[in-house]
RNA sequence: GCGGGCGUGGCGGAACGGUAGACGCGGCGGGCUUAGGACCCGUUGAGCCCACAAGGCUCGUGGAGGUUCAAAUCCUCCCGCCCGCACCA
């Protein structure tokens, strides 16, 4: 019998695919848009920094399955794919290596793409796009003017992440544990002139607006719900009678303010010089606010350390009982949440308390438990809605909620507070010191100071340069040609931005690019990406839980805004797959124990890659991979392929596709239905095809059942072409069919579902004693008279009373004595 | 510390409150074969009863309780591991 050859198969079939553009879809008709039925399958686009690793195979293979289905459900299915070609690491990799970053990228790129054809995915190639293309960064450019206009991308000098090692600045986002997340770098806190994109102006939409996504992970909802942080509470005015400053704090707990014994300002307050000036205690509060500020945000940020802090001389008026609070500044308050002033109420708040406790402040309860009392002088750091005021003036006795409410209408009656919600999300730091980005299309014009390029003069080109080794200022800077331009205005001297955008801006609207690439007239049309979004099914990793899928909602609801588009969320349905591990670790290449799926397409074929990754376990668990396990997938496959053979050279034969192994195998259809799109379980699909031809095994030389055998090999093989394309397309054809790509998936016929006789499982005491086959048509009372006497059943039950019997219709009874 | 998740054979895993261990890997036995690491068939949670077999019994999903006729699955507490956030007022 013919071998099974996996890499002739392989070309044959891709070559097919790429001369009848299998896989290309046209964009619909805007007036016939809605009528059919459409799905958009995206998953994450590739960053070209090196070549595609099993965890991408695993991210492409799930979104294969999906689109072949759905196609052969009867869906107009797009599938795009594309690059997010800018950033560090082609930088990185063209500086140590020599040559130009777009070199290495577009080499990158040309690799990644053999390796996806390599796997036979079913991706539209008409689409293909890459970031760093002028006539992709041109549309890029154009949305950040429209931002520009819009007041939603602004500059302004602030503390930003720096990292020393990259020679640029961060967005929070990137910053992890106080490192960088590319290098893991320690990152420094610098005041820089920067831009920035106004994503907290979007704060409670992103997080009210997550009612309109259809499904997505509960932990990353999570996730950027504590990202975003948001806290409600009161903003309260304090005053510095002699100085004549307000002084306003944000709270979550107004309802303590009686018991606030101190007031901290962080170091970087801007109102610390002013404070410390001509007191005795300046120099050492300038000293700290310095010292303070220099110090490694890693070294700040760790609760662990003992807290410090200055006196300043100086003392507030608490607004609710004129009680003078002493003013200090330490670094335990950041200036980048709330006002950078707080109250302290070491009662009732652990990080006032240890501050407290070390420069011996008072510690004064006004809150208790309702049904309790706390020792004088100690801490109740309760939270429950179970507490009472106390010390309190007109407000004790009142619940926390009460006087939460009661406390800050008094404040602001007397205009020295009102209720206010407070963030940890901060603006979308998206200016970037380095080359390799998409260039900020802003001018500076002496005369009329920040100009945007004109849209008819985009793209601004990235300049050549001779270095794209940062020096803390932009490689751009040094194209002296490209930098002084003309004022687009007063036709003076300008200079161009010389910062590049950081990446994530190139990634927040690609998905909307794929539905109109060639558009040159605009990023793309309205009516088309309205027919096509939101993405029906996002599949990607967890790593982008925050980042970018964070940055691309944002940039949805700006868009739709602005009138660009008529949705407000991009992803309908995400998917995060797990991450692959190998010899106990995540794979990556630091660790050099990264599986690269061509060696094993070459001597297994792409379609055992394919088989494997969904076949290892649930696609969302992190798994671990075993080459023993793929050699498990090609053997299936050489047992599918003999059979399909055998099946093919019977021809086709007379027989009535009747009998046992027919139900089974809508069984099959079923299950294998129902798992991937219901479920969107991966695995058991397979292991439910390999059970079905496990059976057509044990019956396949039979000739009266020839009939059967042709049935069930045809609807194997049919039901595993999403996984294995290339061999399911080669087995159908052997079998006298064409085109399994575009043939309609099989339906499970609900009559030959219906069995007629099922196997009873009794149980005495909710253990199982026995079973019997007996027919599906019995009713409840004859079910459990036929339990009774089995054998095995009545030596547990004779001579007892059975008190009650439990039927479970078509599965079990279970008789209690 | 806060939030989320996960603990099932030798291994990856299945079981969508109702037969725990599907399917695959590995192991064992057999067949085919000059030979095979190819292929086909069988077997494979632990312990026990029985001379053997047939058969049967008990235990078993990290631990302890609970809800239920019935729990890997639901609830409570504990242990272990993983992930995210973390001086956010």
């Amino acid at each position: 019998m013919e071998r099974y050859d996996p890499q002739a198969i392989e070309t044959k079939w891709q070559e097919v695919w790429e001369r009848e553009d299998a896989f290309v879809v046209p964009n619909p008709d805007p007036s016939s848009a809605g009528e059919d039925r459409k799905t958009y399958v995206l998953e994450m686009l590739p960053y070209p920094s090196g070549e595609l690793h099993m965890g991408h195979v695993l991210n492409y293979t799930l979104g294969d399955v999906v689109a072949h289905l759905r196609r052969r459900r009867g869906f107009t299915v797009l599938r795009p794919i594309g690059y997010d070609a800018f950033g560090l690491p082609a930088e990185n990799a063209a500086i140590k290596e020599g040559g130009h970053p777009r070199d290495v990228t577009n080499r990158n790129i040309a690799a990644i793409r053999e390796q996806m054809k390599r796997m036979g995915w079913s991706i539209d190639w008409s689409r293909e796009l890459s970031t760093a293309e002028p006539d992709y960064y041109h549309w890029t450019q154009w949305l950040f003017l429209k931002f520009y206009e819009a007041g939603f991308a602004y500059r302004k000098e602030a503390f930003v992440n720096w990292c020393p090692n990259d020679q640029t600045v961060l967005a929070n986002e990137q910053v992890i544990d106080g490192r960088c997340e590319r290098c893991g770098h320690e990152v420094e806190a610098r005041s820089l002139e920067q831009w920035f994109f106004r994503i907290t102006a979007y704060a409670d939409r992103l997080l009210e607006e997550m009612s309109l996504l259809e499904s997505w992970p509960e932990r990353v909802l999570t996730m950027q719900r504590n990202w975003i942080g948001r806290s409600e509470g009161a903003e309260v005015i304090f005053r510095i009678e002699e100085l004549d400053v307000d002084l306003p704090v944000f709270t979550t707990r107004p309802d303590t303010l009686f018991g606030a014994t101190f007031f901290v300002l962080a170091p970087e307050h801007p109102l610390i010089p002013r404070l410390a000036a001509g007191t005795p205690h300046e120099e050492e509060v300038l000293e700290y606010a310095r010292r303070a500020a220099a110090r490694p945000t890693v070294e700040r940020a760790d609760p662990e350390k003992e807290k410090t802090g200055v006196f300043t001389g100086h003392f507030v008026t608490n607004p609710v009982n004129d009680n003078r609070l002493p003013v200090w500044v330490a670094d335990y308050v950041l200036m980048e949440y709330g006002t950078g002033a707080i109250m302290a109420v070491p009662a009732h708040d652990e990080r006032d308390f240890a501050f407290a406790q070390r420069y011996e402040l008072p510690i004064v309860p006004v809150v208790v438990p309702v049904d309790g009392d706390v020792e004088e002088g100690t801490a109740f750091m309760g939270h429950s809605e179970n507490e009472k005021l106390i010390e309190s003036a007109q407000f004790s006795g009142m619940t926390s909620p009460e006087a939460k409410k009661a406390i800050v209408e008094w404040l602001e009656s007397r205009g020295r507070g009102r209720p206010a919600v407070s963030y940890r999300l901060r603006d979308w730091l998206l200016s970037r010191q380095r080359y390799w980005g998409c260039p900020i299309p802003i001018l500076y014009c002496d005369e009329c100071g920040m100009v945007p390029v004109p849209e008819e003069d985009l793209p601004v080109l990235l300049p050549e340069v001779d270095e794209y080794l940062p020096k803390g200022r932009s490689p751009l800077a040094a194209a002296e040609d490209w930098v002084n331009t003309t004022c687009p205005k007063c036709g003076g001297p300008a200079r161009r931005e010389t910062d590049t955008m950081d990446t994530f801006v190139d990634s927040s609207w690609y998905y909307l690019r794929y539905c109109d690439p060639e558009n040159d007239g605009a990023p793309f049309d309205r009516g088309i990406v309205d027919y096509w979004l939101p993405v029906n099914q996002y599949i990607g990793g967890i790593e982008h839980a925050i980042l970018h899928l964070l940055y691309a909602r944002f940039f949805t609801k700006v868009m739709n805004d602005l009138g660009i588009v008529g949705f407000r969320e991009p992803f309908a349905r995400l998917f995060n797959q797990g991450m692959l591990y190998y010899r106990g670790a995540k794979m990556s290449k630091a660790k050099g124990n990264v599986i690269a799926p061509d060696a094993y397409a070459e001597r297994l074929g792409a379609d055992a890659v394919r088989l494997y990754v969904l076949f290892m376990g649930p696609a969302e668990d992190d798994k671990e991979w075993q080459d023993s396990g793929i050699e498990g997938m090609a053997r299936f496959l050489g047992r599918l392929w003999r059979l399909g053979l055998e099946v093919a050279a019977q021809g086709a034969n007379g027989a009535p596709p009747e009998g046992p192994l027919v139900n089974r195998t809508h069984e099959t259809i079923a299950k294998v239905t129902d798992d991937i799109e219901r479920r969107f379980q991966f695995n058991t699909p397979i292991a439910a095809v390999m059970e079905l031809v496990n059976e057509i095994y044990h019956v396949k030389d039979d000739p009266e059942r020839a009939g059967e055998v042709r049935f069930a090999t045809e609807t194997a093989v049919s039901l595993i072409q999403p996984y294995v394309p290339h061999i399911g397309e080669e087995l159908w054809e052997r079998l006298g069919h064409e085109r399994l790509w575009e043939t309609p998936w099989p339906e499970a016929d609900e009559a030959l579902l219906e069995r007629e006789t099922f196997e009873l499982v009794v149980q005495v005491n909710g253990r199982v004693r026995d079973r019997a086959e007996v027919p599906v048509n019995l009713s409840e009372d004859e079910l459990i008279a036929r339990a009774k006497e089995l054998p095995r059943v009545r030596a547990h039950v004779d001579g007892k009373e059975v008190k009650k019997a439990i039927v479970v219709p078509g599965r079990l009874v279970n008789l209690v004595v």
